[in-house]
DNA sequence: CTTGACCCTGTAGTGACTACAGGGTGCATG
DNA sequence: CATGCACCCTGTAGTCACTACAGGGTCAAG
């Protein structure tokens, strides 16, 4: 399997790939004698497993750690368990400021009359001081 | 006033004023004779502008439009207004897709038992070939 | 034997800062 | 007057998770 299909197989970019093994989180394949990366189904398992987990929003150091964990498995999951709460509390949060920022435009958006930015209120609105910047 | 109470006064990180200078938000202030810089009221007005609109989410360029459009007090506001709206539907699209995140993840933590990592439910939700990576 | 798709390494760029290193300034205290 | 300390200066490099080249090599088909 070459760098292009592994890339393909799990909805990457081959640069991603070839990023993903040197920092670490992806084995270095074997080569081809021309020097091509040369990829096995555990390589696919792998990286399908950083994808999904970056797809749920965990950082590349979380998954390094899940990964580590993974590979040991007669190791409580415990810790897997602490991770992935502390990930979910952390989208809850961004979660809750991104509610709070779209009502806050919302509300500042159906305030303006498009008339002159003299006396536009979306502008007002970023002028805590009362007075247009 | 000096960069450190402006910088106190709109609750930013003296290197971040400094930035703003760097990139161009922020216009050049007068010096001190110690080569300080110097800021009066307007550009506390400009700062405090661009800090709420960075807590509204809006990205550097897009203030900077804001900001050259707030200049021209003449115009009509509609290209605020676009610039806006533009912005809340990226919100509310970032919005949709953490809810569907931590939906997801939510139930994922709900599944795991806390037993050992050879079947527990997160590592297995995040190998999608149904084998632990 | 040439074309074109693929692969290689290495470096630089993204956004919006943050964190120094290595120095200078200004004011109060001894 | 000397010293200490908080503050300021410039400039560079680091953050995160990639992305985008530049400049070259490999491989299979026609």
């Amino acid at each position: 399997m070459t760098i292009g299909s592994l890339a393909e197989a799990t909805q990457t970019r081959v640069e991603t790939v070839r990023w993903y093994e040197k920092v670490g989180l992806l084995p270095p394949p074997a080569r081809s004698k021309g020097n091509y990366r040369l990829y096995g189904p555990e390589h696919l398992r792998r990286l399908s497993f950083i994808r999904r987990g970056r797809a749920l929003g965990f950082t590349v150091e979380q998954i390094r750690d899940l990964l580590a964990l993974a590979d040991d498995r007669e190791r409580s999951c415990g810790e897997v368990d602490t991770i992935a709460r502390a990930h979910l509390a952390d989208v809850e949060r961004k979660l809750a400021d991104l509610t709070r920022l779209a009502s806050e435009l919302r509300e500042v958006i159906g305030q303006c009359g498009c008339g002159s930015v003299a006396d536009c209120r979306i502008i007002e609105a970023l002028s805590p001081l009362g007075e247009p910047a």
